[in-house]
DNA sequence: AACTATTTATAAGA
DNA sequence: TTCTTATAAATAGTT
């Protein structure tokens, strides 16, 4: 709804992103509302902009609070007990091991647990870590230029 | 939008009310996922409809849980802290929150998101990185040698 | 579940 | 930021 399409990804340009954002927020908000009242729907929504300030619908706290504990009682609230938490147990239990994978990638990233690895692995492991230390080196680099730069510049 | 206008209080007609929730619950999805893409923004939103059914954005749990705890921890500068300290709930938000620092971490070791780092906090990125590619070095070395002797052994 | 006349939202421009 | 306006999108009423 504008003078031209608009695909589905992030806005590059920084200032059109706040623009649209705050614009859309209030439509969001609008619609939000709307959908409450007209149809008699219990909604809560709750944004943060990128720069994180907090906008929602409703407005009170304890309005949101309610919701969003009845969404968290929704899914154990179909009668049989032992199923009543399966749905959370099982997305914690996912969630682990993505936790668990994660901090063993972890460690051997910091050189740790190397002993079950292959030299392929390892290869590979130290091409990582290569790539990784070379990129912090520019960042460094390129900070310090740029502190050059404004030191210069103030001068 | 619509052949008419639509004033904003509760849809009467039975039918009428649930066609709307329907269609309109649909573009109120539509429009949090364009917003939380296009402007980079952080949505949850959570719909009951009249007869208690759910709908959310996102529609995975650990978002919606994330969010909802960045809305607590935003808005608990006042009294209403105790509400829900049990169960699944809690557990889930604690372990979201360690896997989700524990990838930023492990994004950095791998040389993304440099961006937010200060000078002194890359070059001990870079320390460790290099602590680490030696340790993998060294024992890429290790397996090679132990290679080595098994086949001198077994000549 | 489709259609379409309208209203509404909003992208771009001022 | 706020307003204006051309246009895209959503949807109310209808089939």
């Amino acid at each position: 709804m504008g003078r031209g399409r608009v695909e589905l990804k992030r806005i590059e340009n920084k200032i059109n992103r706040q623009v649209t954002f705050s614009k859309r927020k209030t439509g969001l908000l609008k619609k939000a509302k709307e959908l409450s009242v007209l149809c008699d729907a219990e909604v809560a929504l709750v944004i943060f902009s990128p720069r994180g300030k907090l906008f929602t619908f409703p407005d009170d706290a304890q309005s949101i609070i309610k919701t969003y504990d009845r969404y968290r009682k929704y899914s154990n609230q179909d009668g049989n007990v032992e199923l009543e938490n399966q749905g959370w147990y099982q997305e914690m239990s996912k969630l682990n091991e993505k936790y668990e994978a994660v901090q063993k990638t972890q460690r051997r990233l910091h050189g740790e647990d190397l002993g079950p690895l292959s030299i392929k692995e390892l290869q590979i492991l130290e091409e990582q870590l290569e790539k990784a230390l070379s990129q912090a080196r520019q960042r460094k680099t390129q900070l310090i230029i740029d502190m050059w730069k404004s030191f210069a510049k103030s001068n």
